[in-house]
DNA sequence: ATAGTGAGCACAAACGTTTGTGCAATAACT
DNA sequence: AGTTATTGCACAAACGTTTGTGCTCACTAT
């Protein structure tokens, strides 16, 4: 059995208020005399005590445990991101529950119920975001909660975002201005709010460009491997197959150069490609790899931030919503027909 | 405030005890009434009762909860088996709480210990494994656990590792009949389980086939990306430099990559490389990637039964130590010398 | 009429903490 | 000597559960 509170009271002959005072540091506060701290603390330690967090934890209604709910841990993405938080938790004295949704709703809902069943003091969260009554029901007992990646308008809650919009406007005015018209997307879960602003900066970039928007160029319905392995293929095969496939993350885009090898594609004389999310191997692929680049770092620091600055305040009341950039990195997965044409007439 | 089970009581004038017995399915055992339970449970649902699992954790002395400790889920081999396992406690009704130790047995020490006060139902663990006191002393409290990546074979615990000196030995064999004698290790963290093994494999590959072991191609210290560029920098330096590097893992490859890149060095006409651990981008790299696989799935999927197995049954005897296979994945990035051989005699 | 039976529920203790309050003994004043 | 302060600690309630036991009826059997 473990040592109590009440075993060490047994054997000092201090009684187990006396103890707890004593092992909270309260010493002064209270009154202790420094010989019953000194006996106290001797007993304590040989005893190996080791206070009871749930214990603890009902009669302070503080658990120092802060629930994560993430898409995907496996995801490099949410996987850096997770690391930075549970280092920056860990720092501040907390610990993490981890709940992967693997993007489905009914997940994401029973495992938050059991968390705020836990008790968890504080939520960090990227909501599938197709529905969010729950994540109401949270808001309302007040307990500290931020939305990463993923905004929910609806919701007067924190909020850090990268700007999905322009991160997907500029790679798509990038490709345009190499001179790609015919270009397609292979774009994550529908309805979420990174997809949609992704779509919404992938369509205006074209409309601004006086670029005809394209249905059939727009295809993908999740942020897995396998949609872009199936999606690529299916790409490839149109009879006005795209000179350029924007892919809406890393995993999309691994599962594109799987479709892409096996059926002997030339990056970027044959097509070219860019990608949401850095993936750290990049440069090093057949053709390096373009991509819009996220700040992990600052969205995982800012998370921790965020929620320990509401945990301490005791105001609850200004909700902030950040708005990250993303950076767009050009290697040599595009083809510039312009410089084509350039050169030609260079050489002519 | 939260719904408790006394809320309940107040509203329905049932007793504290019905109320639980209610909710927790006990009806026909202690005779409650249909009425009865028929009431309780609709002003349960109408107020929207949620237990308190910490008050349920005290007094139950069991938390539905496992600590998971892992070195850094930031590597693609971690996060995977940290899904996985996620994965599978998940459907067994399991939280999961997770710490990283960045391979520093301080902290290792602390979030186990953390964990324990957090009255977790067990624990899986991949130890630093420089020190076991602390883990020792978890096994004294007899609760599930099971060691994962890393053995110890000084603990009487349950165990999951992949056969590391098999990999590195075919690994190193492989080079070596490609006609590789200078061949150079880019280690990880020095006296883990995990390197221990591997270096063991490759010394005694090379041993086996009758090659010298020079100490000066063993570097590196740990499993990190800066250790895999910074040693690759210095092994491209040598005087007598490696035709093969052999790396410790995907990260430390990253790594060497970079340093690769950087001095213009050709796979595998210039140097031949394989690393441990798959990477999922290793297909498409410029040089496509030899690696030795390791079976992700195969030890999440084990690590939780091996841990439910062991809470279900109540008694703690036999522990299990099990040795999964890794695989070796030849693709382009080792320069076949008898091949060269063979093609000039032809060609001659 | 009375004992016996079972149905339907309430009481209370326990899990391990924290903390407001009270109480005895000593010390310090006047 | 008598009042007041101060020191040093113990008591007990509370946090929200679960569960063994016991109590009160109403009903049945004799």
């Amino acid at each position: 059995m473990a040592i109590t509170l009440d075993k060490i009271s047994e054997v000092t002959g201090f009684s187990v208020s006396t103890v707890s005072r004593v092992l909270n540091k309260k010493s002064k506060k209270y009154r202790i005399s420094l010989e019953t701290e000194r006996i106290i603390y001797a007993k304590a330690k040989e005893l190996g005590y080791r206070p009871n967090e749930l214990a603890r934890g009902l009669r302070l209604k503080k658990t120092h445990t802060i629930g994560l709910v993430v898409p995907d841990i496996s995801n490099p993405f949410f996987a850096s991101i997770t690391h930075l938080i549970q280092k920056y938790l860990y720092e501040e004295g907390y610990s993490l529950i981890v709940c992967n949704t693997n993007e489905d709703i009914k997940t994401e809902i029973e495992q938050i119920d059991l968390m705020r069943r836990k008790g968890v003091d504080g939520y960090i969260i990227m909501p599938v975001g197709t529905q969010f009554e729950h994540i109401k029901g949270l808001l309302d007992d007040n307990k500290p909660l931020v939305l990463l990646d993923r905004n929910i308008d609806a919701l007067n809650a924190n909020c850090i975002v990268v700007d999905n919009y322009r991160g997907a406007y500029e790679a798509t005015e990038c490709l345009i201005r190499y001179g790609h018209e015919r270009i397609a997307i292979i774009q994550g879960l529908q309805n979420t709010y990174t997809n949609n602003e992704r779509v919404r900066g992938y369509k205006d970039a074209l409309a601004d460009n006086g670029i005809r928007i394209d249905e059939s160029y727009i295809v993908g319905n999740d942020f897995r491997r396998e949609n872009g392995y199936i999606s690529t293929k299916l790409l490839l095969k149109m009879e006005n197959a795209p000179t350029a496939i924007f892919a809406f993350s890393d995993l999309i885009t691994l599962g594109m150069l799987q479709a892409i090898s096996e059926e002997k594609v030339k990056i970027p004389d044959d097509l070219s490609i860019i990608s949401f999310d850095e993936i750290d191997f990049a440069p090093y692929l057949v053709s390096p790899l373009s991509v819009v680049v996220q700040p992990r770092e600052l969205i995982g620091e800012a998370a921790v931030k965020l929620l320990i600055e509401e945990m301490r305040s005791k105001n609850r009341l200004g909700k902030r919503k950040i708005l990250l950039e993303s950076k767009l990195v050009i290697r040599d997965s595009i083809k510039n027909f312009n410089l084509g044409v350039a050169a030609h007439r260079t050489a002519s």
